[in-house]
DNA sequence: TATTGTTATACTCTATAACTATA
DNA sequence: TATAGTTATAGAGTATAACAATA
């Protein structure tokens, strides 16, 4: 099984605008506070149900807004490494940035130092779209995150980075062989 | 995600160097810090990653633990209850537990107050196995948070029980019209 | 009429293998 | 020989529809 499969998943919904923090519209149930593995399963469904809809127009959802979020920024330097950033196969980003590329929101750019490679960037209009997304997204990230504080808030932004930064690449992490040797290596 | 976008017209060139950060195992992608469905997500991956190993001899791997787990724990009165607590449809949710049960893991029981449902139980053998696997599972999250404090881990699943505590069942979450006729009642 | 559990089927998504072109 | 990108195809996973039993 793999992991990907988990970004199929959804659940929950912006409350309507009824003031509910507190009257909790849902327990968790008995247990599973103690899990983990189901908190955060949980809350990933919870925020790919919330955020479903700001990214509804753009092509491949959710995916594909993270697919053109790292080509704005340049996270990677080519197709592979994006696939690599965005936990996905390198069969599976070709007709992603594909159909990013026919809405004319990415482009595929030679990459000077390699005539492999592609670099991956947003176009203009690919840029817009993305804030118009961000927008939307940063609304329901609101509602998702209502039940924390200002600094709880950006006390979790900064434990999930340290959590995330701590891990191995995206890269490794498919290759478990990959993991176990570097392990070896790393423990010499 | 706060307030800020992408800066349309600042995007710099992607970073020439491409050579690792320093003593890190893994730098977060440019930009993607800032991104929570992202960090979210890759913790996630992260988090599935270093739990399958723990869950491998389960039937269905880390589903078939949540499942088991919600058994062993009672916390739903029937098999479309559990169902909607792991985010899966109801369908699928019967091969899961034809499969445990066929490991001798779980059972299904009937329930006296509902001749259509049954409970969904973990045998003895089930909690010995759950409660190996868990162990395994500690393990793993150790390694998976090692990046946080004592304090800052409890803080974090606080956090995550907060959040999955303040939305809605999955129920409606498997099925968008039910939560839209839902906020229709609830705004009358 | 609605719900639980089930089965069979169709569909979506993903990964595997093979190929070209570069390095 | 290894890697980036692509394509076609097989496979896994999931949802839809229909059914029987029960409420």
């Amino acid at each position: 099984m793999s992991a990907h499969a988990i970004e199929h998943d959804a659940v929950a919904d912006p409350p309507a605008s009824a003031e509910a923090p507190s009257a909790g519209p849902c327990a968790i149930p008995a247990g599973f506070d103690q899990n983990l593995g189901w908190l955060l399963a949980q809350c990933f469904r919870a925020y790919t149900y919330a955020v479903e809809r700001a990214v509804a127009d753009l092509p491949h959802g959710h995916r594909g807004f993270q697919a053109l979020y790292g080509a704005a920024n340049c996270s990677a330097h080519n197709q592979a490494e994006l696939a690599k950033q965005l936990g996905v196969d390198r069969t599976v980003m070709v007709y992603l940035v594909d159909d990013l590329e026919k809405a004319g929101l990415a482009e595929r750019l030679p990459d000077p130092n390699d005539r492999r490679s592609r670099l991956i960037r947003a176009t203009p209009t690919g840029r817009e779209r993305l804030a118009d997304a961000q927008s939307a997204i940063s609304a329901a990230e609101t509602e998702l995150l209502a039940a924390l504080s200002d600094d709880e808030q950006k006390a979790l932004r900064g434990m999930l980075c340290s959590i995330a930064a701590h891990q191995r690449t995206p890269v490794e992490a498919a290759n478990p062989c990959a993991v176990v040797d570097e392990m070896k290596q790393a423990s010499n």
